[in-house]
DNA sequence: CCGATTACCTGCACGC
DNA sequence: TGCGTGCAGGTAATCG
């Protein structure tokens, strides 16, 4: 499912319901996700508050009251859905979100009595939890800068990509390069920069001599798909839902994205969009006007 | 180191 | 109806 917007958008909805509370009771229902789950899962985190919900690239972030941070990585199907009585919800009485009750994988239940249920059929997600220095010190040292950050702009994207012989859509998924990125908003930031999928990485640094020229297209271009997403509230194409349940909207506004043989979005543009295949993952683009 | 391929897991759409 | 095939937002191991 997800994406940066996509994880931004349940990590709003996240602190809605976990910001400043307890962890009353955590319910455990299976021993690993991609991983194991930390050893005492569920004991170490009752009774800790927590203190806030960051985003890091595709990764949520509870940092703990008592300087543990719970990594969380939804995978492709992992979500998390909030209910108000968490009664209902141990019980199983209440369904009803749309997802198979028999990958409810976690159950976490706030001191207020909220309910947030982690659902995930195919296990790629995954959680750990350490210690706050750790996961700057080491475990998210790897993840390139946030692409709404200050830190990534067209001369940092033309020195990464400057010896690079791999096509442009791959390097743009590799989460060392940019985070949060995935194949959905590749597809689309590179089809609003009027950039080839499958020209190579190493021509975003130069353009008739120019530095970083395309580099340069490429930067709004992903910011701005990034921002309209999140306007959106993210795009659901089967499993990805709301903390409420509610279904994103960008997949109405994909302009590439599963539109195989349409007709291209951009103005004047009379291409039609095509799929290809790009390190093994579909990509969706317009031969005509992405070049 | 790099780049390409495969694995991980379940569900679903499709063709026969 | 059922069965086989391929594909799906993710990362990471492995092999040249």
């Amino acid at each position: 499912m997800p994406e940066l917007p996509e994880v931004e958008i349940v990590r709003r909805g996240l602190e809605l319901v976990l910001a400043g509370q307890l962890f009353a009771r955590v319910t455990q229902r299976r021993a690993d996700l991609r991983y194991p789950l930390p050893e005492r899962f569920a004991e170490r985190l009752e009774g800790r508050r927590v203190a806030g919900l960051e985003r890091r690239g595709k990764y949520l972030l509870a940092r703990l009251s008592d300087r543990n941070v719970l990594v969380i990585h939804l995978g492709m199907t992992g979500r998390f859905t909030v209910n108000e009585g968490a009664k209902e919800v141990l019980d199983g009485t209440v369904r009803d979100r749309g997802s198979n009750p028999k990958h409810d994988h976690l159950v976490f239940v706030t001191g207020s009595g909220a309910a947030i249920t982690y659902n995930d059929p195919r296990r790629f997600g995954f959680m750990l939890l350490m210690p706050e220095a750790e996961i700057h010190s080491h475990y998210l040292t790897g993840l390139g800068p946030e692409p709404l950050g200050d830190s990534f702009d067209a001369a940092y994207l033309a020195s990464r990509a400057r010896d690079r012989a791999t096509d442009l859509k791959t390097f743009l998924l590799d989460q060392r390069v940019i985070a949060g990125l995935g194949n959905i908003y590749v597809s689309e930031a590179l089809h609003r920069a009027g950039l080839s999928p499958n020209r190579r990485a190493a021509s975003l640094a130069r353009l008739n001599g120019k530095p970083a020229e395309r580099a340069r297209r490429l930067v709004p271009a992903i910011r701005s798909v990034l921002e309209d997403a999140i306007a959106a509230g993210g795009s659901t194409l089967r499993d990805y839902r709301q903390a409420d349940g509610a279904k994103g909207g960008f997949q109405n506004l994909f302009s590439v994205y599963a539109r195989e043989g349409e007709p291209c979005a951009r103005q004047g543009c009379r291409g039609i969009v095509r799929r290809g295949i790009n390190g093994g993952r579909s990509t969706f683009f317009c031969g005509a006007c992405q070049r």
